[in-house]
DNA sequence: TATTGTTATACTCTATAACTATA
DNA sequence: TATAGTTATAGAGTATAACAATA
């Protein structure tokens, strides 16, 4: 039946939302440090790419070079983030997380992870395997191939 | 198997901001009247809350009565919302959407529920299936049961 | 000359505080 | 006195433009 997609995309377009919803209020609740959402998403970015440059990161999150270098003071001025010159080109800077900044990225992530579990955990166990089937599905047919970088968990954004 | 949620849990977080992501740039992508997406939340709430008041929205929308006033100043102006005193409280103003600011909504909820159609197709019929019947399992547990309105299709928010 | 990043400046969005009008 | 909303003002975040340093 060719109609089918349409009634699951307006099903995903309902709940997706919502379990966002839930994402981003837990992540908020996180922010011990007081850091906004782009910098949080940055963090989770240069945990996955070390030594990243500060274009790189921009252009990842989806700001201009300007707005990206101001973000990042943000982030070094409070621990979480070291800024160096590149050792090849002197130009690029080469962003890396500090102790601090992984340890938040990942408690941040480990309290996301355990709120979601907590809801999944109400369900039957074949609707939990019917979740896992869909997830993998939707990851296929929504993992930008295109891009350089993964953006697995890094897209919690805005708040 | 009592660590199976915390799975699907870490597969949910990796897989829900992908999709969020392309709504996102979808409903971005269809902001021909250059609105903010609050601006477009408020929109997609005075649709399904005709004749809500500034304070109703405000509180939705999570925003300040002040900055929720001034939000909603633009959609007037824009010709998208019409703003009437209450008939039987003078200091409430009953907000409304007009012709044109429900075609803009529809119209932008339509254009997304296509672009998610188009991935789901090249999802096989069973795991179209899984996918639906994932969509109604997590409605159950991530519907906020305690709100005195739906959430439904008024959360995608910021960009 | 092109690329990487920073500084200067302006605009948007949001909040808090103070105010007006109505109940 | 309490509630609904607006106006005034300030702070965060972002963009564009201009600049400095390196390739």
């Amino acid at each position: 039946m060719d109609s089918s997609p349409v009634l699951e995309a307006r099903q995903v377009l309902d709940v997706v939302p919502l379990i966002m919803c839930a994402i981003r209020r837990e992540m908020r609740s996180h922010r011990s440090a007081d850091i906004s959402v782009p910098q949080f998403r940055t963090l989770a970015f240069l945990n996955e790419h070390e030594g990243a440059s500060l274009s790189d990161a921009a252009e990842f999150i989806g700001l201009t070079l300007p707005s990206m270098s101001k973000l990042v003071d943000g982030l070094v001025t409070r621990g979480l983030v070291t800024r160096q010159t590149h050792p090849g080109d002197r130009r690029r800077m080469t962003l890396t997380l500090t102790g601090a900044g992984q340890e938040f990225h990942q408690s941040a992530r480990q309290a996301t992870q355990d709120c979601l579990a907590r809801r999944l955990a109400l369900l039957s166990d074949s609707d939990r395997a019917a979740v896992m089937r869909a997830m993998e599905a939707l990851c296929l047919v929504f993992m930008p191939s295109d891009e350089p970088v993964s953006p697995l968990s890094v897209s919690a954004e805005e708040g």
